[in-house]
DNA sequence: ACAATATTTTAGTTTTATCTAAATTATCTC
DNA sequence: GAGATAATTTAGATAAAACTAAAATATTGT
């Protein structure tokens, strides 16, 4: 199993927990409070946490409703929660997000790729 | 600055810093501790820890010094040493080492690249 | 069975982080 | 200054992570 403070690196992962920390909250909510990354990168980031226990799960109908795990934190859970107190904090996770993004970015096309079937 | 969590991820920076918990570690003390990492490596991740302010350095004549700095970590302090004093930690730090591998590996020979001077 | 909705999975792209090796810098000793 | 030792910095290589887009998988309703 993945450690938890490795899971909790992405500045992306983090928010992800934010949006279920206090109940549960469905794929779609969560990708849709986001709003600048697809719904795949989402449902990837949550069976990232899934698999360092940090939210559990549950199917509901179409829905998958998550919430965050926050025994599997320890202390880490309060200073989560100081950290999202500030009042910086919405500013700081921008920067990070800025500053450690990855993947392609959304803006730039791309052709296409040919995909084989199954 | 960077985020301490995100200064955390690594496995081998969390390392280096255990290293210097109990108190000041020459750059070259910790290199050799380490083992299967070039000491250029070592003072990159030195510098990381030390931009998170996880670290503070003291230079003595051809030496460096590095402590942690506990205090930068608040409930995290607690929190490491009571991962450290687990006695499976030196089984998953391996795991997670071994996992999380990013660069050219050591073993591999490489051609000696060309290098244009300053 | 078919269409619509919700989510996951897969394939492939892009960017960054970690690494090695070599060059450089700094300090001490002779 | 030359040589040795300690550490940093730089340049380039490479693997992994985060991402997009598209296909696949459920599940529900008609």
């Amino acid at each position: 199993m993945t450690s938890v403070i490795q899971a909790l690196g992405p500045p992306r992962r983090r928010e992800i927990l934010r949006l279920c920390w206090g109940g549960e909250r469905s794929a779609g909510e969560i990708h849709r409070a986001l709003g600048d990354v697809t719904f795949g990168a989402v449902s990837q980031h949550l069976r990232a946490l899934e698999r360092a226990a940090l939210v559990r799960a549950r199917r509901e109908g179409r829905h998958r409703f998550y919430a965050a795990r926050k025994g599997s934190l320890g202390p880490l859970a309060a200073w989560l929660e100081s950290m999202w107190d500030d009042a910086l904090y919405a500013l700081k996770l921008r920067a990070e997000l800025e500053e450690g993004r990855r993947g392609p970015r959304p803006s730039r096309r791309r052709k296409p790729s040919p995909r084989r079937k199954r």
